[in-house]
DNA sequence: TTTATATTTCAATACTATTTGAAAATATCA
DNA sequence: TGATATTTTCAAATAGTATTGAAATATAAA
């Protein structure tokens, strides 16, 4: 396989990936060309190798800065500004969970702490509450496990639980 | 606040929830209700109280099934068939991963082995190996990390990892 | 300034995914 | 078996999301 034809199914796999797990696909697709890039790109060659309009690219290579994906990067005497992705696959994972995190974790989190102490006795009302005590507990640990996340502890934990499990 | 008034609210932020992360809110919701509801439900009572059709309950209601969150529940006596969550909140997330590794981690493992040798000895071929292989190697690792886990082991590291993390 | 270039916005449009509902299939009972 | 209850299917309708493209705005050079 060629460079060219493994960057193009890199692109088109990583859109799939991320649509699949509600992330927009040319969202994905500007982040995955962007790692496959191996110098910043413009606003335009972003259009042309997607063949997206100017206002999606623009959207979404504001949304990639936003999450800490991307970064803009200023050409000496260029005028335009060009992007560049994070390439380190590990602070990649990093800064998308940690997103995440923030927007969908947390407010569940904070519903599940209301939902805590809900009065009753009967059955139905004990059971409510064992279920989401454990939600809340399970939910609590993860935040706090992404909340301490650096790339290093990642690294290691992912690591030795790959090991300790196989 | 009422039991009645959480357990609504529980359903609408896990519809969310789970939409957020790709998967379709009818079929969220009527996890959530299963979860938070008592006895088993037939499909006229999760049409009832999540006001959709016939064929949206009984299709996600599968779904559902094929995930393993929920089973059916024949009642005694009883001609149509009724459906229970799975509520141990570990069981569930175990589940819920597990489905989605298969989904959608697995063919993305599998691209990324086959971009594993693309030939180039330039920089940006290079560039891109390292790449594609350090992100290979992460998704390898959570394929290999969710295969093994059970229960148990998702339990023990996300505590001792949150301890240890803290 | 004025002119040229680049970026941002957003209403209109295109596209995708979900939901409906009624008909068909299936299962159960008498 | 026929009558009745229940489940399943799926084409069409609807709702929801993403994308376009051109106008508005901003920024830099002349």
């Amino acid at each position: 396989m060629e460079l060219k034809e493994a960057r193009d199914k890199f692109v088109e796999a990583w859109g799939a990936f991320g649509s699949a797990w509600g992330i927009n696909r040319s969202m994905a697709q500007v982040h995955a060309l962007l790692m496959v890039s191996h110098a910043p790109l413009s606003t335009e060659d972003v259009m042309e190798q997607l063949n997206i309009s100017r206002g999606n690219a623009n959207m979404n290579l504001r949304a990639l800065i936003d999450w800490s994906l991307v970064r803009r990067v200023l050409k000496p005497g260029e005028r335009r500004e060009f992007f560049e992705a994070e390439k380190d696959v590990w602070k990649v994972a990093t800064h998308i969970t940690r997103e995440r995190k923030k927007r969908e974790l947390e407010p569940l989190v904070r519903l599940l702490d209301e939902l805590e102490d809900i009065p009753g006795a009967t059955a139905e009302a004990k059971s409510f509450r064992k279920m989401t005590h454990d939600l809340h507990d399970l939910t609590t640990r993860l935040d706090t496990l992404l909340e301490h996340s650096t790339r290093r502890d990642v690294q290691w934990f992912v690591k030795a639980a790959t090991t300790l499990l196989k």
